[in-house]
DNA sequence: TCATCTGTATCATGTATATAATACAATTAT
DNA sequence: ATAATTGTATTATATACATGATACAGATGA
């Protein structure tokens, strides 16, 4: 479990994410057990409090589920589940296609580019 | 002279992004004044001193020039100007990339769903 | 049984950011 | 000439975030 953080953003939204990104990909499956905010504390070298900052905004979001003095859980409801992927996904796509807006240049000029982009990035990732 | 502010980013950072974007898409051209620090300010209902921090990063980014008691002015010099196109449309796709890989998703799928939230956001831009 | 783990909560401290209130020298416009 | 505008600079205050140090009740494992 790693996670390397950039300076800007708070760490509790880089720990939500991080884990929103598994819970997204599957590597992370409903009903699954969280790490404990301590042991994830020492793993990441932050502070738990951070942590549960991060796991209580997940609370609310309802993607995990935690019962008193127990292990927080992911959520299994596949309401929350689909949504989260949706959003996912809508979030990429708007933020692309804003960034791209302002330059002069079309979606058939950019796919090669994003092909030649996504081939390099699969062997960086191991 | 519109920005609309996010509450999570610091407005010095989401000024100099407003500013690069209209150089990338060229609204704003080599050589051309910035508004000043207080007129900014009022536009925009923000602190002269958060201006003036935005634009001496931007100064030091060398996007920006300034004789002493007078506007800033837009840079004349195409290797800085070449070179922010660059990292723009590169961030944009690492991000778009880093973003889509935990998704289930093909470069195939994903054209016709930017296609038309393409076509979409045209509409919207008036 | 008892030590250890769980989640939850509080308080103090330091840093980055944003704002507010000024100030000053040099240029520009009237 | 002189009033207004330019960039630049300083000081103080408030807030969000991260950390560190604790504390407590309930569950778990040896």
């Amino acid at each position: 479990m790693t996670v390397s953080f950039n300076k800007r953003d708070p760490i509790y939204l880089q720990v939500m994410h991080y884990f929103k990104r598994l819970i997204v990909s599957g590597e992370l499956l409903p009903g699954e057990e969280m790490p404990s905010r301590r042991q994830l504390a020492n793993e990441l070298k932050i502070n738990p409090n951070t942590v549960q900052r991060a796991y209580s905004e997940m609370e609310e979001q309802r993607l995990i589920h935690t019962e008193p003095n127990r292990p927080s859980r992911i959520t299994e409801d596949p309401v929350v589940l689909e949504q989260l992927k949706n959003e996912w996904l809508k979030q990429a796509m708007t933020t692309f296609i804003s960034a791209i807006q302002p330059l002069d240049i079309s979606l058939n000029e950019l796919v090669p580019l994003l092909e030649e982009k996504m081939k390099t990035r699969k062997k960086d990732d191991k």
